[in-house]
DNA sequence: GCGAATAGTAATGATGCATAACCAACGTGA
DNA sequence: TCACGTTGGTTATGCATCATTACTATTCGC
């Protein structure tokens, strides 16, 4: 029925996609692509099917053979979006020497700052404001997706812990609302065979995360263009710097990169 | 020629607007408060005139009269977002005692959040992705009035700063590229009467701006929901504690409010 | 009141989404 | 090898929307 999952269906033979199978997966790749390219150039993130399949040499209505309707397009896109944004950073972040613990960190924050600059259109198709009629399926893949992204950071954190590299975090108070994420939630965020994460770094990692994104995002934006990319590197940097340090992940006692 | 600086035109009669004008001024206020309300009704930033046209019970053509197009209109929402947004935050700011300097700083932050979460379309126009066609007007009425909305957080600075109360932000190195923001952006930004920020104060500035954004960013488009609204507000008040001890601005050793 | 500037309407053309009906090609099984 | 069914694709259709042109009505100011 739903075509966009014939691709990836279970049961079937997982050993050899059929001919047929592989031609549609690459169509389906085609699709996205397309997509993807024509919010480049045009800077926006809403999609016309009309559109990416004249970009094709297509015609709209075949479109619907792949994705039943605009929505579930852009869901695909989304989730893409953030697996390549996860992956990105992870790959960053194992490229470094793993006993760095801050440069794990400053390239992690480098990652997403660079993905974010590289794809704004991504960017804000995942952290903007939601497409107009666009409503995401409830606990759905997006959220998962959402989830195995911001993963990355939890990681980090994770691994810093499991090494006993981490301070106290700068905060006064730990609330009660942040001590336990729902469950099953958990699961999935937590890598296998590590222990969990104490409350109060959870909490960093949340904070983490909105200073590294405030950054970022108004860098995307533009809204630091009057400090010329010298000005903004720089502050990058502070920026990666404070957040580090509040966070209580470990960093160079003087260390400004 | 420009349609919508008839109603701020100087030099004519000041003291009489004509009768004209006034109902004018009245029909464009009227335009963008329908503008305003559509979008926020249905969750989008982009604009159709045909429809603000049809809400307000007149046809699509007769706005052209008052905006010569989309991108006219646009700019106008955009100026008048970034207003209402430094007034809100100022507002905030001088309902506090102005002794009480924590809590000017935490009524600032307060109210750009709160601010943001009332209005996430308003806060997607100033700082998400430009819409599609849109080019902002080259050192236009967009620039200074994202600057006076800017200047809010820098006149906190300033103000603390001239009360010797700012301690040293918690850098270890002030680029030079942010020692000095272009010169005529500096007059716009600083208030009459008051000294100069110290260049690491700017940087700190900028700093605490991205960190209090991307809380607020992140918190506004529903990225938060997953630790619910108690979570929200304890992460909020972690960040703003953060934000005002990294920056050097003051702050109750143990305070959490 | 009269004329010009201003406000508004009706008609036009172009575009997009979505669906239905129809056609072509491919691959599997008899 | 040939026929049939599955899958992929196109043309045709209905519906809705938007920006613009050309035209009409109103209203102010002298």
């Amino acid at each position: 029925m739903d075509a966009t999952q014939m691709t990836d269906d279970v049961g079937g033979s997982p050993a050899r996609p059929t001919r047929r199978e592989r031609a549609r997966a690459a169509t389906i790749d085609e699709i996205k692509e397309t997509a993807l390219r024509i919010m480049h150039e045009q800077g926006r993130t809403d999609l016309k099917f009309s559109e990416i399949a004249r970009e094709m040499g297509m015609t709209a209505p075949a479109l619907y053979r792949y994705f039943n309707d605009r929505d579930e397009l852009l869901t695909a896109m989304i989730v893409d979006a953030y697996d390549d944004l996860g992956n990105k950073v992870a790959q960053a972040r194992e490229a470094v020497d793993p006993d760095d613990l801050p440069g794990r960190f400053y390239a992690v924050a480098a990652a997403y700052r660079a993905w974010a600059n590289r794809e704004p259109e991504r960017f804000a198709l995942i952290f903007g404001l939601p497409l107009p009629g666009y409503v995401a399926p409830e606990e759905g893949p997006t959220t998962e997706a959402a989830q195995r992204a911001m993963m990355q950071l939890k990681a980090m954190f994770l691994d810093a812990g499991q090494r006993g590299e981490l301070r106290s975090p700068m905060i006064t108070h730990v609330d009660k609302a942040l001590h336990k994420p729902a469950k099953d939630e958990d699961e999935v965020m937590t890598p296998a065979g590590a222990g969990p994460l104490p409350p109060e770094f959870f909490q960093a990692c949340l904070t983490s995360w909105s200073m590294l994104h405030g950054f970022i995002s108004l860098e995307t934006y533009g809204h630091f263009g009057f400090i010329g990319p010298e000005g903004s590197d720089a502050l990058f940097n502070t920026v990666v710097q404070l957040t580090a340090l509040t966070s209580g992940y470990p960093w160079p006692a003087d260390g400004d990169s």
